[in-house]
RNA sequence: GGGGCCAUCGUCUAGUGGUUAGGAUAUCAGGUUUUCAUCCUGACGACAGGGGUUCAAUUCCCCUUGGCCCUACCA
């Protein structure tokens, strides 16, 4: 029975990191019908917060990767590491009986010049092992009486650690390479290493799958394992999600905290689809994957050993046509995930309206985030910015003021003749036609009667297109801005 | 410095001991009876370098180079 698990530490917003890891531990997991488990890493009490906590928490349920039947959150079947502080004291007594770790009393100071000499003389930095001779039962009275000491593990002398990683292939270390690395601040304040693999084992975890950046701990973590005298679990070492310039994704140089793209509007299957991409295909040219499709798809024998540099222009493109997609299946559900996004800047009185425009053909693609929507559908609403007559009399289409004073009245008159509700698209392809009927009529060209019209309609350079705007202004508002132009001109 | 990992278009990637090295995105150009957007068509664009192995290497091996990660009483 697969069992995994996505390990956050809640010193910080939810990082788009961890949701890709979090992902490809639930797709793991839901492919291969087991389960996930939820844990926060909170050991570190200086850093760790509960807002983060939540925050983490929140953003992985709302994005439907947590807290349903598979995947156990904390308070549910998940777990919280400051909670399970017995556990580890207990494995911590267990290491320290058998000699496998011992105390040390080196102060923080020494160990800091020490490092730094080694640094100078070009020597890779590692304990000198200055208190892994002291009798282990004088250690024990000292603490007892009170000194602090921290507790490191006693790595073996010449041994090779190997270990098959599932994406990687055999990854071997040597012991030298490690030192005796300190696994707890105390007997009740452990650190990450210890917590880690007394987590994965009692919680019986069979896959870790998590980020190339825990390679390296990866032997301390199975020294530890083995210890203890436990199994370890298989590894699964995921490829980095990059920067442009190709380092580990930061928010000095990207925005990470899924926040920030879910409120600027991109949608939460659109974001996980991407992030599928990152280190993952199928054979096929496929792109577009729902959550089902993913899950019955994925394998870890695809995923990539390479990192992915994050492409928001890819997901802008992603997150665009799940747009289009969500307009078409459901427009009543997506006015509703862009309502929050719209409030206060357009009317939202007449939600039919907004639905009508969103579905309208000529809308398609205009947005690729819900928070370009407002800025697309405000030509249709409130007033009009100012603009210069040169706007209407466009140079490029050889339009003469004498013209709009012509087509200006005309193409009221002719809208005048057309009765329409105000967002009736059916009588669009009917004022389409009566208004390219002037182009005839007065024996000119497209650009010089459609352009005026369409700047008249929107005040704007740019903007939907005249049918598209008369429809949805409505027929009095067409006639009062046809006015306004016309002054212009006058 | 040490250890580890990695290497196909700008980016995400497919792929094979013999292919015109495929797709997507981005960019550019043309078209879609006005603009913008959409859409369609097209163009541009990659096997890091050097050695091997082989009749044949982008593909297998080695080296180099480059990039990245780790190197805490953070996780």
């Amino acid at each position: 029975m697969v069992r995994v698990r996505i390990a956050p530490s809640p010193t910080g917003l939810l990082h788009i990191g961890t949701v890709r890891t979090a992902l490809y531990n639930y797709l793991f997991a839901k492919h291969e019908g087991g389960t996930m488990i939820l844990r926060i890493e909170d050991t570190d009490k200086e850093r760790s917060t509960k807002e983060y906590e939540k925050d983490i928490i929140d953003g992985l349920v709302k994005l439907g990767i947590a807290g349903d039947e598979g995947v156990h959150i904390p308070g549910d079947k998940g777990y919280r590491q400051s909670e399970r502080t017995e556990a580890y004291t207990s494995d911590l007594k267990k290491l320290l009986e058998e000699d496998k770790a011992y105390y040390c009393f080196c102060s923080k100071e020494r160990l800091e010049k020490m490092r730094e000499d080694q640094t100078a003389k070009k020597l890779p930095p590692r304990y000198d092992g200055c208190c892994a001779g002291l009798d282990p039962a004088e250690s024990r009275k000292k603490v007892d009486g009170g000194e602090k000491a921290v507790i490191r593990l006693r790595i073996p002398q010449d041994k090779e650690i190997k270990f098959d990683d599932v994406i990687r292939g055999e990854t071997v270390f040597h012991s030298r390479e490690l030192d005796d690395f300190v696994i707890a601040r105390a007997i009740d304040d452990p650190l990450y290493n210890l917590t880690v693999v007394s987590d994965d084992h009692d919680m019986k975890i069979t896959h870790v799958i998590r980020g190339e950046d825990h390679i390296s701990n990866t032997p301390k973590q199975i020294l530890i394992f083995e210890a203890l005298g436990w199994d370890y679990p298989k590894y699964a070492h995921l490829p980095l999600i990059l920067n442009e310039d190709k380092s580990k994704l930061s928010k000095r140089k990207n925005k990470v905290s899924i926040d920030d793209y879910l409120n600027e509007g991109y949608l939460p299957e659109a974001l996980l689809n991407f992030l599928a991409l990152l280190g993952w295909n199928t054979p096929d040219e496929q792109e577009i994957f729902s959550m089902e499709e993913l899950i019955e798809k994925f394998t870890l024998d695809r995923v990539h050993k390479g990192g992915a540099v994050f492409d928001i222009k890819k997901l802008d493109w992603i997150n665009g046509e799940y747009v289009k997609k969500a307009i078409k299946d459901d427009v009543d559900g997506f006015y509703e995930t862009v309502l929050p996004f719209i409030d206060g800047k357009i009317p939202t009185d007449d939600p039919d309206l907004i639905k009508k425009i969103l579905s309208d053909p000529d809308f398609e693609g205009r947005f690729k985030k819900l928070s370009e929507i407002p800025e697309e559908l405000a030509p249709l609403f409130g007033e009009m910015p100012d603009y210069p007559l040169e706007l209407l009399a466009r140079e490029k289409f050889q339009i003469t003021p004498e013209m709009l004073k012509t087509v200006l009245p005309k193409a009221k008159e002719v809208l005048g003749a057309v009765d329409w509700e105000r967002g009736d698209s059916s009588k669009s392809q009917e004022i389409s036609d009566k208004l390219v009927g002037i182009v005839g009529e007065l024996g000119l060209k497209n650009g010089q009667v459609l352009w005026p019209i369409r700047v008249a309609l929107s005040g704007l350079e740019r903007s939907p297109n005249f049918a598209t705007l008369a429809v949805y202004l409505g027929k009095e508002e067409c006639a009062r801005r046809l006015d306004i132009a016309l002054e212009k001109v006058v």
